[in-house]
DNA sequence: AGGCTCATGTAACCGGTTACATGATTAT
DNA sequence: ATAATCATGTAACCGGTTACATGAGCCT
């Protein structure tokens, strides 16, 4: 239900192409909305159809035709009713299918939940790392440095770190009980179920 | 995708009905899985044409008669291989909402920024609230206490905890910022865009 | 000649949501 | 009477994913 919002977002800083906005959701958004190539392209298309966005062919000898889409008057109301609209949902209707699973991992030997664990604790420091090159990026497509735009762009950038470090404290936190338990009070020839 | 892996879990620890299972999920998975109790009933029907579970019809007299689902042996060994599977994308794989309109909140003012982020801590701090009676709720469906479910049914209200803390200290950040920048740097009535 | 970036799609599918609908029994 | 709990669905829809597909031009 976001992703034509995004799009919109997008095209409300400056005209731009599937092609473009493909790479904008794949630099930025991706941290908290991955978006299919084929999506966007499909989204683009509804959206014209809606009158929210206008598209115009540009023809190029040195490389393929593309279409920059501009947003209109009505897509840009539509965006900014969008924005302006409550999201209590989001606080409480999250759906995280690892978590799924460490709820019901007492159906598994805790030497596997362990390992479940620190393969996500593993999968968390890569992200971490890779986070370390957001900042840059951001930059890179900041139109108009006068107004709070790259302000909200750390926010978001903050928002993931904080939540990464999280996610890395908590497994932590978890594997060391597994550990204290499996190690000192039961001996591990103790398997639950 | 994991929905049908949530009801197998519950149906691990012992047979239910669509209806308990309704119930089982509103109390615990609610917090990282919100389910549509259609949609339990349909992915039943779906389960037992699988054979990974079997139904059978309880006839009541004080009540309306009910079907009870166990999990089967095939049912069983899907729900461990799924148990067992990695996980990767789920670190990397997240969509959220809110995160989206933060990202775009240049396109509004500050104030309404602001208010959008009081909101959100709002909710945050009212969700926290309800999660104290969590630990209780948890003790009501463990069946067995000799093994390790309840340590994982902790590990998640952890990591909710955990998470709402982080998205309650983020917001105060986010909002102290933006109040610095309105009221000392920039006066009020520089609006941007 | 072969791989890269640019550029854009279609078709089938599926997980999940929303709205709607029914009906028994029990408690007040 | 009527509200609450128990109990179970159907139908339409939609957001999003997966797989597949094409083709131009540039660089080496």
């Amino acid at each position: 239900m976001s992703l034509p919002f995004g799009i919109l977002g997008f095209l409300n800083y400056k005209p731009m192409s599937g092609y473009d906005l493909v790479k904008a959701f794949e630099s930025s958004l991706e941290f908290f909305w991955h978006a299919q190539k084929s999506h966007i392209y499909l989204e683009l298309k509804k959206l014209e159809k809606k009158g929210y966005i206008c598209g115009e062919t540009v023809i190029q000898s040195d490389r393929p035709n593309k279409t920059i889409f501009s947003i209109t008057d009505t897509g840009r109301e539509k965006f900014l009713d969008w924005l302006a609209e409550g999201n209590a949902e989001d606080v409480t209707h999250f759906k995280n299918t690892f978590l799924m699973k460490v709820f019901f991992s007492g159906n598994m030997p805790p030497s596997q939940s362990v390992e479940m664990l620190r393969q996500f604790l593993a999968d968390c420091e890569d992200y971490l790392k890779r986070m370390g090159s957001i900042p840059e990026s951001i930059e890179n497509y900041g139109t108009d440095k006068e107004n709070y735009q790259t302000l909200y762009w750390q926010f978001t950038a903050d928002f993931g770190y904080s939540y990464i470090k999280t996610c890395i404290e908590w497994a932590t936190r978890c594997i060391e009980k597994l550990e204290r338990l499996c190690t000192l009070q039961t001996p591990c020839t103790r398997i639950p179920r």
